[in-house]
RNA sequence: GCCCGGGUGGCGGAAUUGGCAGACGCUCAGGACUUAAAAUCCUGUGACCGUUUUCGGUCGUGCGGGUUCGAGUCCCGCCCCGGGCACCA
């Protein structure tokens, strides 16, 4: 047989696979589901690396193994194509981008056939594809149509809210009569409710982009993608109303099988505070304040306002900001040229405010502020309290209003002492240490008439109770999640299904108005005015609709002009941001060609409900977040509505950890080129472009603040000194030894096809998981990647034999065994039976290591295992074909390929190994009869003794007693008491 | 600053429930095959000490303490690394 090939065989069985629709997945079926689930790709124009096949691999190994064991699997792959880089190429090549994203899905899709994974292929679905984007709208206009009932914790249809309207069983807001509304206005109330609304809000508008973002979408004041600047600016947008859900996304973690600190992530995000609103009365109003510590309420000597508050707002005709500043105004209070007005000043300071980027805002928290020329009245002790507008108060958290306790909490101590505002302490610290503020924790409280003496807690509680008694305040929960910025101003995403009518009200689409498609445009580039680029389309912006459906809630159909009732509408111009496609596209993957619905509900129950949800989900830590947050919303939206049966669409997750690039050495010199050790270089390294074209990674000498040039130094220089990297030459100098991130800049990007021209992909899907625990951030090697190849070419070697090696198969046919197909003799016969006899324990302990290292998905032990088992194949004289083949079925999740082949050879069959069930184990074949056990003395190992496994404690020790070494080693000192753990050691605890 | 996760040979890692620390792989060294090299196969590879081969001993899982017959694993205190959040009242 011809040495191992992988260039040869690994396409074969891909093209078997493919042609004969192997991995094909029935929708329903008798047999019990398992959905296993890889978070789909951007497709971008780089191609893969070899951080995608990580948990591709992984997901695949569980596929291939839960069809083994008789489940039904879905396992399905798709594109998650719109979104900014396919946009931003296009501009810049001028090519549309619809184009750029056919090519590189194209590219995507036959790298991952290269690897040989075992999607279905036929359920395979593209975001970008309008009978996808279709239900993505559909869904839109279904959150559209949805309000969150607070009585009752879930959302309903908007007909039950018109319903209770009408009835009088709930009244709208602003006191209005529903019976006397017009249509027009009772759209304007419902708007209100429903879960996507629009708002005039200031947004994170980046100008180099040409797009609003979302707060998730910018990092440190600058944009996700691009890293390019980001400032605030009002603007209309679209919303999804997901504070409604924060208590039930908050809930729903619970009963996840998420790792702690990925819940821990959401929970922080969502960011529950429970505390009280309690009002004040300022220029005959009443102003809102959240709090958690109502406990300090006695504490408060003044108020902080959001600069956007609307209290504080110039226009229209009652502002309540005096025109001239209070007798006795502080010059510090009046702003920065002390204003000649309080409206003066809180203009120039709202002014200031938008001029901020949110950069600055949180790198500079100095405080910063003006006095309002207000004083609001405290309602539990009638102070009177001056009221300031800040920007360290944020319009977009509980009411946008603070009442300040500089006492007791950081921020109020900062600014009162740069306003000359008074403190009061409320609180002491329980153990009666002399407090030193501002005192934060919790304590006992004083000099606050209602609660004196109180704990912290304690004091809450009875101030909630005594406020709400008197109507000046209530327990309140908020959350830091904010509602989902969801519209974008660009062209590559999912049109909005919505038109807006001359009276200022906005109607969805009829459902059978669905997909809007996106216009075909050749200028799609963003407009710079922050009108969507959609605003170029022509005649597509402008139509022509009638209402159908009941008037306070209709839709619109698209109707051609001079239609009788026909209106002319406009388009709404945005789209919809990357997230919304992958927010769903685990349901379509249950039944992608469905037009009449996104998903079939015997089919969506058949996969969802028992056990609920996707059964494994498997994904990159960086969408801990936003994706899984924005996903879980939808689905519980969906569940309300009675679309899914599942209250959660993932029930396990796992994130799979970041693979770096091969360890790297670095030597910094100075500008002379002689060498610096790293003991002198400031850790934090810069990088710029260098010379060559190539990055040049410069940091500082210590000592003297030089600069130091990064260069690369081959791993062969340099020796390991326990933590630190020297140079073998000089040693009294320290390197840099560490892993980087993959990057294009850096340069150590591993290619994945690379890897497959050399070594094959099996040798790849094997490395990717013999590296480590899935979870865990690993450096790349390609020496490993050689390991795991010699290994396959060893197991190759075993079982098909090579030129210079002849197969040692023996075959069992009608009684008589076969070597090479001449019959053995009785001797040989018998000789070949011991062989087969001696490696059944083995065996059965590698089915049962191999199988519950794949169910606790530690693959890498699972290699080990299998590792193991083929060392021992290389000195018997024979080996017998069906243990052989029980081998490779186990080899078949982590190297299809080769198994595929090498049970052709050892059966001739033409049929693929998947179609073999999984082997059973027999836990008595997994346990020696007799263990060399080791004895300790004290807890120190003394020596071992073979005994045999079923022995009871006594005999065991009788027979350890009887051992000379152990003898010896007792000295003849007494024993106290021996302890015997079955099977495992034995403790022998002595005097001395 | 706050909240998580983690520190085990030269390297990646193993030890599933408190019970043989270092499985498996890489690297390196020696040997076989070869005219030679590569590939392949075999042997060894935590540190230190003694015998200087067989063998035996001591130490050893970031540091310091504790619980236990027994600790990589549990508890307390520190150090370092990685990740998340960060004016959220």
């Amino acid at each position: 047989m011809a040495a191992y090939n992988p260039a040869s065989i690994e396409p074969k069985w891909q093209k078997f696979w493919l042609e004969h629709n192997t991995f094909a997945t029935e929708s329903i079926s008798t047999k019990p589901k398992y959905y296993v689930l890889d978070m789909f790709p951007y497709p971008s124009g780089e191609g893969l690396h070899v951080g995608h096949p990580e948990g591709y691999t992984a997901t695949d190994i569980v596929a291939r193994y839960k069809r083994a064991r008789g489940f039904n699997v879905m396992h399905p792959m798709g594109w998650d194509a719109f979104g900014l880089p396919a946009e931003q190429y296009a501009i810049k090549t001028d090519t549309h981008p619809s184009v750029v994203t056919r090519k590189n899905i194209q590219r995507f899709r036959s790298q991952l056939q290269a690897i040989g994974f075992s999607y279905d292929w036929q359920r395979q679905v593209d975001t970008t594809d309008p009978g996808y984007y279709r239900w993505t709208q559909w869904i839109f206009t279904l959150l559209h149509d949805t309000w969150f009932d607070d009585r009752q914790n879930r959302g309903r249809p908007i007909s039950e809210l018109i319903e209770e309207f009408s009835s009088g069983r709930r009244q709208p807001a602003d006191g209005v009569q529903w019976k006397t509304l017009s249509d027009a206005d009772r759209r304007r109330i419902l708007e209100k409710y429903r879960l996507a609304y629009q708002l005039e809000a200031p947004v994170n508008w980046c100008p180099a982009l040409g797009t609003v973002l979302a707060n998730e979408e910018v990092i440190d004041g600058k944009s996700e993608v691009g890293g390019f600047p980001v400032e605030r600016r009002p603007m209309r947008q679209w919303m999804l109303r997901i504070t409604a859900y924060a208590r039930r996304l908050l809930d729903g973690l619970a009963a996840l099988e998420w790792s702690e600190s990925l819940k821990l992530m959401q929970r922080n995000w969502i960011g529950e505070s429970q505390g009280a609103r309690v009002r004040f009365a300022v220029a005959g109003e009443h102003l809102e304040v959240f709090t958690t510590r109502p406990d300090t309420l006695f504490g408060v000597t003044y108020m902080v306002l959001a600069p956007e508050h609307p209290l504080v707002n110039l226009c229209g005709p009652d502002v309540k900001i005096p025109a001239a500043w209070p007798a006795g105004t502080p010059e510090t209070w009046r702003g920065q040229n002390p204003a000649p007005t309080p409206r003066a000043a809180i203009a120039a300071y709202q002014l200031a405010t938008a001029a901020r980027s949110e950069r600055q805002r949180q790198e500079d928290t100095r405080k910063t502020g003006v006095f309002t020329g207000l004083y609001a009245v405290n309602p539990v002790n009638g102070d009177s309290i001056p009221v300031f507008i800040s920007d360290y108060v944020l319009a977009g958290y509980g009411t946008g209003a603070i009442m300040a306790v500089p006492a007791h909490d950081e921020r109020d101590f900062e600014f009162a002492q740069l306003f000359g505002l008074p403190i009061r302490p409320v609180v002491r610290p329980a153990d009666g240490a002399e407090p030193k503020l501002p005192l934060t924790e919790g304590g006992i409280a004083f000099n606050s008439p209602w609660i004196d003496g109180l704990a912290t807690d304690e004091a809450k509680n009875k101030i909630c109770e005594i406020l709400e008694s008197k109507g000046i305040g209530s327990r309140e929960v908020t959350y830091r999640i904010r509602d989902w910025l969801f519209s974008r101003q660009r062209y590559w995403g999912e049109p909005f299904p919505i038109v807006h009518l001359p009276d200022g009200t906005t109607v969805a689409l009829a459902d059978d108005e669905l997909p809007l498609r996106l216009p075909e445009m050749t200028d799609f580039k963003p407009t710079q005015t922050m009108e969507p680029p959609l605003s170029k389309a022509g005649a597509w912006c402008h139509v022509h609709v009638q209402l159908i459906g009941p008037a306070e809630n209709p839709r619109a159909r698209v109707v051609p002009p001079g239609t009788a009732g026909a209106i002319a509408a406009r388009r709404e111009l945005n789209t919809m941001p990357q997230w919304a496609g992958s927010c769903w596209y685990y349901l379509r993957y249950l039944d992608p060609h469905n037009t009449g619905a996104l998903c079939d509900p015997a089919v969506e129950k058949y996969w969802m409900s028992s056990p609920a949800g996707v059964d494994m989900y498997v994904g990159g830590a960086e969408h801990a977040v936003l994706h899984l947050l924005y996903a879980r919303f939808w689905h519980q939206v969906l569940f309300d509505r009675g679309l899914v049966s599942s209250p959660e669409p993932f029930r396990k997750l796992i994130n799979q950890g970041l693979i770096l690039g091969e360890a790297e050495y670095t030597l910094f010199r100075d500008a002379a080129g002689k060498p610096v050790s790293m003991d002198d270089v400031d850790p934090e390294w810069t990088s710029r472009p260098g010379s060559d074209g190539k990055v040049q990674f410069v940091s500082r000498r210590r000592s003297d603040g030089a600069e130091v040039y990064a260069s690369p130094v081959e791993p062969d220089q340099v020796e390991r000194r326990g933590d630190v990297a020297v140079l073998k030459t000089e040693p009294e100098i320290r390197v840099d030894a560490r892993s980087f991130k993959m990057s294009k800049s850096r340069g150590n990007v591993v290619n994945p096809d690379d890897v497959i021209r050399d070594y094959g992909a099996d040798s790849l899907r094997l490395f990717e998981m013999f590296m480590g625990p899935l979870e865990q951030v690993k450096p790349w090697s390609m020496a490993g990647v050689e390991g795991v190849y010699r290994f396959l070419g060893r197991v190759w070697r075993h079982l098909a034999g090579a030129a210079d090696f002849p197969s040692r198969i023996v075959e069992h046919r009608s009684g008589r065994y076969y070597l090479r197909g001449q019959p053995l003799n009785e001797e040989q016969t018998r000789a070949a039976l011991e062989e087969r006899e001696s490696l059944l324990r083995p065996l059965h302990r590698t089915i049962r290591k191999v199988t519950q290292d794949i169910e606790r998905l530690s693959f890498n032990t699972a290699i080990s295992a299998m590792m193991e088992f083929n060392n021992l194949l290389g000195k018997p004289e024979t080996l017998d074909r069906d243990q052989m083949l029980t081998f490779v079925r186990l080899l078949e999740p982590f190297a299809p390929h080769m198994a595929e082949e090498l049970h052709q050879i050892l059966t001739g069959a033409a049929r693929s190994l998947t179609e073999l069930p999984w082997p059973e184990y027999d836990e008595s074949l997994c346990a020696d009869d007799t263990v060399d056990l080791p004895v300790q003395i004290n807890g120190k190992l003394a020596g071992r003794v073979m005994i045999d496994a079923g022995w009871a404690d006594g005999e065991v020790l009788a027979r350890v007693l009887a051992d000379e070494r152990i003898q010896s080693r007792l000295a003849g000192r007494p024993m106290k008491k021996h302890i015997y753990v079955k099977g495992r050691m034995l403790n022998l605890v002595v005097q001395g």
